[in-house]
DNA sequence: TGTGTTATCCAAAGCGCTTTGAGAAACTCA
DNA sequence: TGAGTTTCTCAAAGCGCTTTGGATAACACA
């Protein structure tokens, strides 16, 4: 592996002009320029990376860490879509990304360990809590963030890009309100994330303005696997009183929920309608003529790719306060949904009978 | 940012000594080892890496290359699963792991790219083809690697973690003849890649073992979305001779293809057994008294641990040869496969009907 | 021709750590 | 007590790059 002092020799060179040429500095001709690059593509040098870290003090690195929920272990199936966005970006810009792997009660440290390492430049937080001490560290830390989401009881001002979880839910509710139902399930995500909280206040403001009163039997918080959709449509349709229309906070619960729908035999769109919050999952497409399930959707890839210009452009000082983005999540109707049915057409034979089976919450 | 040097004069000694008792050399004796660490702990002292990594010459760094397919753009769902595995391995040897996102005609310039710069110490392949150039390059470059699955035609030793793709699939397929199902669908990866080969072969030996002659139009290559896995099924059953049974590759094309077996009122099961191959990703668990789906399973996660330990054993010069994992998927029965029934119940009203509506394949 | 400007290039001093080659201190044993 | 060993500590030389503060060459103009 050659070096710079080698290279410069062999092309006649001192070690700063090559240097600048490299860099880009003005100091260098450009017929010289010229000649550096294409030399190195002949010879093969490439500087090496450690040592240009170590003098310029920037890790042209961007750091992420990847929780593992203490539940399941389980990993967020939405972030592989947020990283390649975001990786996208920082390839773009000569960024490398370091992806920490943690449990989730090492979280904090992790961060605090990446910071005092300098092997990041900045760091993006993801799933943030309604009250998300990562927030108040990395200020603490100097490390440029953003949060992929946001804090609701966090105070003061840092980058985000959030969806805008509340009226996406609200609009939704609304929606299924307006086609005559009344008692309407919610699965949600975890108790404590932001996103669950905002969207569990979108569709309480809807069941408000509508003079309804929430049911908690009919709310459930959990991590988002397809186990998790289906064990609490199971309880909710066993309940005695089922609701008519459910609301699932990603795509993959809804798939639990909509096997549970086939087990008991009940129709998906007519007696039970199904809206849920599409993060346009690459290998998970809620697409066709007409959508499978009427949907709000906002790409979490896209997220990631504002997160990245974001914290970018905090990190290279570009940026004069705090930015925030606010993606609003259109409704689209598909497929999942349609008016209130009676309730009586539910309560027929096979649907009791299916009922009778038992069910585990698992 | 305290440095190496102020600190080891804070606590009056040497940087030379502080070092060791850091790095655990043994010409520092025990009780100034723990001083020193102690020290570190309350004047919250944390060796800069950059530095670290340019005087050592190593990375402490293991890269992965996540491509994004050319076709949709999309991030194969068992990487963060992987992911979750390896990153877990790295983090207990202090090894951190960046993670390149490229597009698919852009990767192998990114392997080259990371080797050069020095800023990783080994690589994961991921996602071999059947013959895949990348093996080679590596071997060249002299970046230790090891690769998730196998190479067929690329001759040489290299270590590798597999799962015996060829005796699951003709594992299943037996299973699925023993039942009586003589017309069985496969729906495989994209062609090229090495485990959808070995998958077919696995399928064509059990296929042949009972001297029946595959049909190409009951083989399906293609991206394993949900969307691909509920084009196909249709496609088959619609055709004028569908089969009784589906052998699929991922968990994720089967939630497709459970969807057009209820589009279609075909009971899952009974009238349509499928069997898949489940990678055991946590937010989708084939799991419950009696799984959901009959399926060779295999832990992707377990698999991503194994190739870690594998890769940084070869980067700590603690390993002889080439190490190889074959990983056994055994078979387990669920509620998606039965005896394969008499053709002609198939043919019923609801289903002729069903197959009247027009379907695309995208 | 001499002076002032620009356009180029260079030597050398870091960046913060590891590690070599030796020296000082402590200990052992005759 | 002194020589030989072992244990501990240190000064200094890198690692390969960036960047400062000049030096040199090239050019213009009076």
């Amino acid at each position: 592996m050659m070096n710079l002092k080698e290279f410069s020799h062999r092309i006649g060179l001192s070690p700063t002009t090559v240097s600048r040429a490299l860099n880009g500095y003005p100091e260098v001709s450009e017929r010289t320029r010229r000649k550096v690059l294409e030399s190195a593509e002949r010879l093969g040098y490439t500087p090496n990376s450690r040592a240009a870290r170590l003098a310029t003090g920037r890790a042209m690195t961007i750091g992420h860490i990847l929780p593992l929920s203490k539940e399941h272990e389980m990993v967020n199936p939405i972030f592989s879509d947020f990283i390649a966005g975001a990786g996208e970006q920082y390839s773009k810009s000569g960024y490398d990304l370091a992806l920490s792997v943690v449990r989730d009660e090492d979280e904090e440290e992790a961060y605090r360990d990446l910071a005092t390492r300098g092997v990041v430049d900045g760091v993006v937080i993801h799933g943030p809590k309604v009250e998300d001490p990562r927030i108040r560290l990395l200020g603490e830390l100097g490390l440029p963030f953003v949060v992929h989401g946001r804090s609701s009881r966090v105070p003061g001002e840092y980058n985000w890009v959030d969806v805008n979880n509340r009226r996406a839910f609200s609009r939704a509710t609304e929606f299924l309100l307006d086609l005559g139902h009344r008692r309407i399930g919610l699965i949600n995500g975890l108790d404590g994330m932001d996103f669950a909280t905002r969207r569990l206040n979108g569709y309480g403001d809807a069941l408000a303005a509508h003079g309804i009163a929430g049911d908690p039997e009919l709310v459930f918080n959990g991590e988002m696997t397809e186990n998790y959709g289906f064990a609490t449509t199971m309880q909710m349709l066993a309940s005695r009183k089922p609701p008519t229309a459910i609301l699932i906070s990603s795509i993959i619960p809804a798939m639990g929920a909509r096997r549970a729908l086939h087990d008991l035999g009940i129709g998906l769109g007519d007696e039970v309608s199904v809206v849920i919050h599409d993060d346009d999952l690459s290998y998970f497409r809620n697409e066709g003529d007409v959508p499978i399930f009427t949907a709000t959707r906002s790409s979490v890839r896209e997220a990631g790719r504002l997160c990245a210009d974001i914290l970018l452009d905090a990190i290279r000082g570009a940026q004069d306060g705090r930015r925030h983005v606010l993606l609003e999540a259109d409704l689209t109707v598909g497929q999942s949904t349609g008016p209130a049915p009676a309730m009586r057409h539910l309560l027929d034979r096979d649907r009791a009978e299916a009922l009778r089976r038992p069910q585990s919450l698992t």
